[in-house]
DNA sequence: GCCCTGGAACTAGAT
DNA sequence: CGATCTAGTTCCAGG
């Protein structure tokens, strides 16, 4: 683990060990169970969260409204204490047939430090759906949804406290932290949009929360790590020299009801003490509806809100909403591909809501990347413009499959690049960019904190549009971190994706009422100017694997190769430590800025039996690492058994082009022109004899976290480390690739099919799962082919899960 | 004059 | 606790 985001998993680290050591007692056992329908209430969307201390004579109950209960353990009583409660990732729970309910790894010790153990609370969650009006409906909806099997919603279904309430007024006790595997860029559970979303809170308890928290900047617990600031944290963030734009959105939220009942913001509230902003990054880029949504005409965009943005505004009548489990409780799987995208048309999903970008026939596909890098602009700057793509241009998002001539919109927001589920991203927001070279219309709004931009998908153009029109601002870190309940760490959280949605109304007869959600990422995009222009990046590698003697040509190509850089090999154990490092001797002749060739080292073992998963980075000096690339080392018996093994020609270094969520199909894509930047990679899949990844290697930064990878299937587990320094993606600089067969200096695999050509099955795929065993294998198959890798690997991730980093 | 862009100074926080 | 390093933020200038 680097410097880079591994700062933040140590801050996750700190917070556990916060949390377990204050001394609160036997440890709660957070249950969350469905609840019942509570008759003449949309009630079937939350679920019952129990905290079950051993001991309940140390616990308080907080009853909410909705004859829903919290019992919660009284709040210790040292000042200090620190909001958070960490829990293992949730597993399914064992021994029946899954329905749904996860539940953690049971109570267990947990070493926090040398001399003291602690007990770890378990959680058990009951998913239920918000799509369903009634509980009893709800398997079968999403057993059909999902496309069968298991389903599952990390959240947690909570009736009524609002996440900065909630994790207040219980501080140290109940509220849910990122896990201690969470990275920087985590958000925890208290992503805008999930901590904007309207959860009933009686007023009384609203006021109780705005005099706690509102008012008091001071008496939210300090940031991760107790970081310091500019400002005072007994100041308001209004005591800026300027205005914030975060602090606008968070009271535009409030007075817009997007995220909250307006009593939900009283005047004196902080957010809106604010100064009236001056810059133009303010309100008056907002439509006045949102500024005013009460006198805001109808919906008068050709892009409207969804209908669930609506719905926020309104009084919370619906009386139910719901607070995302953690990604902390559902870092160790990436099952949004389990999630049917299927919609009540008046319940459209939150912006932190697992999508998948394809559907049946229809599909949100990229077609044209971003740029690895663009730098975001600060509210105390001027526009720099529209995210472009390689090498010009912008980003090109297309809907396939679908054949309505009625317009669509398509959602933009800035999101997380980090190795979960893709949220709301707290420290940028997308930006609209006007001006005579843009020609892509757009409408901004804001939807629980979070701006988006409103783009026309029209039938004229096939449903594609150009993304010329969107802009990513920086939030200043001490403003955001300083919001109430915002857990992640703005420094070196750099890394972004644009997230594209859109929600396509199903046919009538079919669907009534539904609508189809599809999202997409991006791969990532560096957004600071420091990163940008100091790391190191690979792009793309020539070899993933080859004899455990070494000695082969490798080529890196990328950008920021210094004739310092070297090129390293190394290998973790399963505690994180490293094992084995070796530097890969430089050809520097034929080295240059944007290519490096090297030859791998010999492996420290010749005697190995199996491949040897092992990373590599770029090291371009202290901090400055390249994001780390999985290689492989093959036992002699493999050697050039199949050149497929040892000559991939061009991996994806990150992933497919189509990011909205993890895949589960297992297809790779033919056309360049859907792949990375143009670059035609393939994406590498598992090998059907799997061995996991070294933990610490980004192998699922590189691959699984990509949305739409076929490795997101995988536990994250097998990836848990966050590389030395994000991923990034640089233009191909030309390189004299083309002796190398298969690899043109595009970076492109050769001889592979272009245009039309989508979702090349596995046997076209250049690695390990082209051979032959693998050869017409079924999606089924290939699933049970994980969940057998899955339940082999449980073990070994569950050990895992209790080692402390 | 405005927008976009690149560079770098300044500064707070981290080491 | 001071020195140094790192990275975030702001400012400036040119196209």
């Amino acid at each position: 683990m680097g410097a880079a985001p591994g700062s933040g998993w140590e801050e996750g680290e700190f917070e556990f060990k916060l949390v377990f050591e204050e001394d609160q007692g036997p440890s709660p056992v957070l249950t969350a169970e469905p609840e019942s329908a509570v008759p003449g209430e949309e009630s079937a969307e939350c679920a019952l969260l129990h905290l079950e201390p051993s001991n309940s004579s140390s616990s308080s109950s907080l009853v909410t409204d909705n004859h829903h209960s919290i019992s919660i353990p009284s709040p210790p009583s040292s000042a200090n204490q620190r909001a958070g409660m960490h829990s293992p990732p949730p597993r399914r729970a064992p021994n029946r047939e899954f329905s749904g309910t996860y539940e953690s790894l049971p109570a267990r010790s947990v070493q926090v430090s040398e001399s003291r153990v602690v007990e770890c609370p378990s959680i058990q969650i009951t998913t239920i759906s918000p799509e369903d009006d009634l509980a009893p409906s709800i398997s079968s909806y999403w057993d059909t949804g999902g496309g069968g099997g298991g389903w599952d919603r990390e959240r947690l279904y909570l009736p009524l406290l609002d996440p900065f309430t909630y994790r207040d007024r219980c501080p140290g006790s109940l509220s849910p932290s990122p896990s201690p595997g969470s990275s920087p860029s985590s958000r925890g559970w208290l992503s805008p949009a999930s901590s904007c979303d309207s959860l009933l809170v009686e007023e009384e308890e609203l006021t109780e929360a705005t005099n706690n928290f509102g008012l008091s900047p001071s008496s939210r617990p300090t940031s991760p790590g107790g970081k310091k600031r500019r400002n005072s944290p007994l100041v308001s963030p209004c005591t800026s020299r300027r205005g914030s734009y975060s602090e606008e959105l968070q009271g535009f939220n409030l007075e817009g009801g997007d995220s909250a009942p307006q009593s939900q913001a009283p005047p004196n509230s902080c957010e809106l003490s604010i100064p009236q902003k001056t810059r133009k990054t303010s309100l008056e880029q907002l439509s006045p509806r949102e500024v005013d949504p009460e006198q805001a005409p109808a919906h008068s965009s050709p892009c409207p809100l969804p209908d669930s943005q609506q719905a926020r505004r309104a009084p919370t009548s619906l009386g139910m909403d719901y607070l995302p489990v953690p990604p902390a409780l559902a870092w160790g799987r990436t099952r949004a591909s389990a999630h049917s995208p299927l919609f009540r048309s008046n319940a459209l999903p939150p912006l932190d809501w697992p999508l998948p970008s394809q559907f049946d026939q229809y599909e949100l596909r990229i077609e044209v990347q971003p740029r690895p890098h663009h730098r975001a602009h600060y509210e105390t700057e001027g526009s720099r413009g529209a995210v472009k793509a390689t090498p010009s241009g912008h980003p090109v998002v297309k809907l396939c499959g679908y054949a309505e001539r009625k317009p669509l919109s398509l959602q933009v927001f800035v999101g997380t690049a980090d190795d979960r589920s893709i949220r709301p991203h707290p420290f940028y927001q997308i930006h609209r960019v006007t001006g005579k070279m843009v020609g892509t219309a757009s409408h901004e709004s804001v939807q629980t904190g979070t701006k988006l931009l409103d783009i026309p998908l029209n039938p004229e153009n096939n449903m594609t549009a150009l993304i010329d029109c969107a802009g990513i601002l920086k939030l200043r870190n001490s403003d955001i971190e300083l919001r109430k309940g915002e857990t992640d760490v703005g420094r070196k959280n750099t890394r972004v994706r644009l997230v594209f949605r859109t929600h396509l109304p199903l046919t009538p007869v079919a669907q009534p009422g539904r609508v189809l959600a599809l999202q997409v990422a991006s791969l990532a995009i560096e957004c600071s100017q420091r990163s940008a222009q100091e790391l190191p990046v690979i792009e793309s590698i020539s070899l993933t694997s080859c004899s455990v003697e070494g000695g082969e040509e490798l080529l890196l190509s990328g950008s920021n190769f210094l004739p310092i850089s070297r090129v390293l090999f190394m290998e973790r154990g399963t505690d994180g430590k490293l094992q084995w490092e070796e530097e890969a001797h430089v050809d520097r002749d034929n080295s240059n800025e944007c290519l490096m060739c090297v030859r791998v080292p010999a492996y420290s073992d010749m005697s190995v039996g199996l491949p040897v998963s092992v990373s590599l980075y770029v090291s371009n000096g202290k901090r400055k690492r390249s994001s780390t690339h999985c290689f492989k080392y093959l036992p002699m018996m493999f050697k050039e058994d199949d050149p497929l093994l040892s000559r991939p020609s061009v991996l994806p270094l990150d992933g497919g082009s189509v990011g909205g969520q993890p895949r589960m199909d297992y297809h790779v894509r033919g056309d360049p022109m859907e792949d990375d930047r143009g670059l035609g990679f393939h994406l590498p899949p598992y090998p059907s004899t799997y061995s996991p990844p070294c933990p610490t290697m980004s192998y699922h930064e590189e691959y699984c976290s990509k949305p739409d990878t076929v490795y997101s299937a995988y536990p994250q587990e097998v990836c848990p480390s966050p590389p030395s320094h994000p991923s990034l993606y640089q233009d191909i600089c030309p390189a004299p690739y083309s002796h190398y067969e298969g690899w043109d200096p595009q970076g492109r695999v050769l001889g592979m099919g272009h245009g039309g050509e989508r979702d090349v099955k596995i046997q076209d795929c250049p690695l390990e799962f082209t051979s032959s065993s693998m050869h017409h294998i079924t999606f089924e198959e290939v699933s049970e082919f994980i969940g057998e890798d899955i339940q082999s690997y449980q073990s070994s991730s569950s050990q895992m899960d209790n080692q402390p980093n």
